[in-house]
DNA sequence: ATTTAATTATACATTCTGTATGATTAAATT
DNA sequence: AATTTAATCATACAGAATGTATAATTAAAT
């Protein structure tokens, strides 16, 4: 009931492994081409664990998967953007950096998070981390796109909106799937959509 | 067994009918707020008829949904599309009225769309008859991209695929659905991807 | 009059999620 | 050392949903 907060490094320790040999199972799950044995039940079997194991550690299936996400996040090296934030020189080249970031997410575990996103179109319980974790890149966006405006000419309170939601959609990782399609690396991706996104911000590049 | 292809107008009429009542009960639930009630008894319940009979006519969930997304599309009025690749004037323009229409049908629908996609991203049996219609949008989409470069300034062979694959993101659902958000009309959204087309395959507009 | 398409009733098999109850093991606390 | 507690597991069960099997019924078509 009452949660202590030291002294408990093997407990802890002991609970931390076994989520994560659960979430190292779930992930090799959702990434076989029949990702619909993405059951508790398999889930447990993978990471030689019993159900209610899966269930203790994670509450439900939305649960395992919110955290799933969260164990891709970390792999896929998110927290890269924060750096990106500080290091501020032109707001373009933030920019810039910023789609390069989230390409590399997207392609690191591509099937997985396409799956992951299906998922959280359908179950009700998933949408909201989703929901949230697409409000922050919108977010930012939002401090990308303030910043740019005040060193370029600055664009109109009706263009405004319309750039940051081009934007927001162009760094999505459905833009991503699609331009990535058979084969296309992650960098001849980023440069496409980089290209998209100065034209949306209004961004001339000078002549060839 | 054998099908027989004259004077069965009644019975036609009738199993015609009853299809069509199980797909308006099966629309009206997946437009509702907690469209997890699109189970096969409750679309049964709504269309007044046995659950069986929803087997009878549509095999599976798959079959329905399958049928669900055609029904859909017919009523977005999707036949259009051929007229417009009949009238063959600037190539420039049919692209501009492919997305239009395009955009007119995932709005006639927004929300049904948004979750048969998300159900066909799970459900592989659903996934074959998803992927067929892109596919037929990209086709259309090749074809207006090789009458654009016999008038225009040609792409080069590196530049065309991924033209191609651009213009194939900017007209999905996905990207209309991320740029409508909350409110904004067809039209709006119908402009913005064009300029991103425009763009896209090299098009310059005159300077203002 | 007979066949057959469409519908319905009842029942059942299967698969998954999630919960209830209680036992076991080992770490942490006193 | 004795006790408490976190983590795990076993068994069982409830409930929802898809899909199948079998057979009966109704009305249209032959």
């Amino acid at each position: 009931m009452t949660p202590r907060t030291y002294g408990m490094a093997k407990r802890q320790a002991a609970g931390a492994q076994t989520r994560e040999r659960i979430l190292a199972a779930a992930h090799e799950l959702l990434a076989a081409e029949d990702f619909t044995e993405l059951t508790m039940d398999a889930v447990a079997r993978k990471a030689d664990v019993s159900r209610l194991t899966v269930y203790y550690q994670f509450d439900s299936k939305a649960g395992l998967l919110e955290a799933l996400y969260n164990y891709i996040a970390k792999r896929g090296q998110m927290e890269r953007l924060a750096e990106i934030f500080r290091q501020s020189n032109d707001p373009l080249r933030t920019l810039h950096d910023f789609i390069l970031t989230f390409a590399r997410f997207w392609a690191s575990d591509r099937n997985v998070i396409r799956r992951l996103h299906a998922l959280g179109g359908v179950d009700p319980e998933v949408a909201p981390g989703l929901l949230a974790r697409n409000q922050r890149r919108r977010h930012g966006l939002e401090v990308i796109l303030e910043r740019y405006c005040r060193v370029y000419p600055p664009l109109s309170p009706i263009q405004e909106p319309v750039a940051l939601d081009t934007l927001h959609m162009l760094t999505s990782f459905e833009t991503f799937d699609a331009l990535a399609g058979e084969g296309r690396s992650v960098e001849e991706v980023g440069k496409i959509v980089c290209k998209q996104a100065d034209h949306a911000i209004g961004f001339t590049p000078r002549r060839v």
